[in-house]
DNA sequence: GCAATACTGAAGTGATCACTTAACTATTTT
DNA sequence: AAAATAGTTAAGTGATCACTTCAGTATTGC
């Protein structure tokens, strides 16, 4: 569930937007509701709820409506399946290198 | 340079791209020609080359060119900035839910 | 020198995106 | 019950995206 590839691109796209991170941003300093999230933005709420569709559909958003107002927070498990996926290309990179090291290091033991 | 806002924009972004990011993928095993980039990717090297543009642009891989090859390499530091924003997020949000945690045991103790 | 290789760049196209406005529903407040 | 609040939905628009093809430019092998 946390590396299906479909769910990994909807989730980057889904970071992609500026507005939709600082949607995120503001989620992750606690859960609040749709006109809170839209406040600090310079767009109608109509644009916010959309993009709010967005971050719900990639995973990284839940909400929940009571009476008229609703109330969202984000989903730390979603959020960390992006952080690994680069976390594991990062650590391939540098475990490479690593190797190579070692073995410039080797080779030039035995010169 | 790690922290700017554009240039997060521009990672977020080229990674939201399902065949830059098998590129990313590909790199992360080791440096590679844009041809060899290309090979399991289902279209015209034009596209890849636009792909790759994008991922330079964001900062995510860097190139040279000796002779008529150019060998592309990812950057560490640029997927480090990309994790590390995601990573802040997660975390705030995790510590917010400790305090609350703390706050609700504390609260019980007095009853 | 000539052909093959490895890209590079420009122009075009159809699809998707990030909005807008406007009309609507459901819930509270007065 | 009327008015205000909070959100939802649909349709439309212009901009950006992810390609394509085609016509180049250097390099390298024969």
């Amino acid at each position: 569930m946390l590396h299906d590839p479909a769910q990994l691109d909807l989730m980057f796209q889904a970071l992609a937007d500026p507005a939709r991170r600082q949607m995120v941003e503001r989620l992750s300093r606690g859960p609040a509701s749709v006109s809170q999230l839209a406040e600090p933005l310079a767009m109608s709420l109509s644009a916010v709820v959309q993009h709010l569709n967005v971050l719900e559909a990639s995973g990284l958003v839940r909400s929940e409506k009571l009476g008229r107002v609703r109330t969202c927070r984000i989903e730390p498990k979603a959020l960390q399946a992006a952080e690994h996926w680069i976390n594991e290309r990062r650590l391939a990179w540098e475990r490479r290198l690593d190797r190579l090291g070692d073995f410039l290091a080797d080779t030039e033991d035995e010169s």
